[in-house]
DNA sequence: CTGTTTTGAGACTCGTTTGTCTAGAATGTA
DNA sequence: TACATTCTAGACAAACGAGTCTCAAAACAG
């Protein structure tokens, strides 16, 4: 559905979006605090700040850090950056060539749930995502959680 | 979200509800039909046999054939039988072990979509699909639509 | 028995994705 | 300047999925 590199990016951004404001975060740290693999989620940085949702910076005190206010960086765009703009293309039957013209008997039922999940990465907010961390007991990283 | 040999799998079944009743049409034939390699949808009819929904005969006059009433075989059966019975799992982050304790801050959200596609898989058979092949103007094969 | 048709199982190739690693350019500090 | 820190780009290998191909076993026809 989602490619891993993908993921990565939306969770690199609610991380960012969880910690401390201004400040630019190093990516080995934010993948040691997620409990991924650094050099992997180093390679998402660059598409995303290609779209203008982190800005990096090197050196000593450098890192990413959001480009905009998380309120304002929806999933979506996350998704764009990164997998391109043919997301959320999956389908049950995957005919080549299937449209709107000729859909197969499926089509009526799942352009549904498609637009379910278009909608739901049109409306979520990273910011969104990142205030549900602390109100509720949600986690982020696959590590243990604290507590 | 579904393998290829799942989605083939599918088709066959709609291909043969679709078809006379007790004939035992052979796979390269089917395949044909349907527009895909007539080896690689053999592949799928070997865990379709297993699992009850299909028989084969070998030799002159062979085939495949539906084992149950098309009306009685569920999208879910399909999906159980080769993709395993951890299908349609896939999910927005994809973090290794969530379950619904601890859940990640989209699971609220996401889980509904997976329990609409659920639903659909449940409540759709192949018989009904079938169905609707004659009624509207759907097709099932990527091939030239006839007409 | 001989040959043909078909399923059944599996090895094999190929391309994409995932992940690791290295080298280099930028940035700051002493 | 010398050095440490960090992003950036890309090479590289491992893993996976999709698809092709081969060979053997079953079933039938003559
Ligand atoms: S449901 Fe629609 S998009 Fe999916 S295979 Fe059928 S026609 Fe194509
Ligand atoms: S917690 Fe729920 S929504 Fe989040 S990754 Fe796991 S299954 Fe998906």
């Amino acid at each position: 559905m989602l490619s891993r590199a993908c993921q990565y990016g939306i969770l690199l951004l609610v991380h960012l979006a969880h910690g401390e404001g201004g400040r630019f975060e190093p990516v080995h740290e934010a993948a040691a605090g997620l409990g991924l693999s650094a050099h992997f989620l180093a390679k998402t940085v660059g598409p995303l700040a290609r779209a203008g949702l982190v800005k990096s910076y090197r050196g000593p005190n450098g890192g990413v850090a959001l480009a905009r206010d998380p309120m304002q960086i929806h999933v979506r765009d996350v998704v764009r950056a990164i997998d391109g703009s043919t997301p959320v293309e999956c389908c049950v039957l995957g005919l080549p060539g299937c449209g709107e013209n000729r859909p197969c008997p499926m089509h009526d039922a799942w352009s549904a749930v498609r637009a379910n999940v278009s909608r739901l990465l049109d409306d979520t907010t990273v910011g969104a995502l990142a205030a549900r961390l602390d109100t509720e007991s949600l986690r982020l990283s696959s590590l243990d959680p604290e507590h």
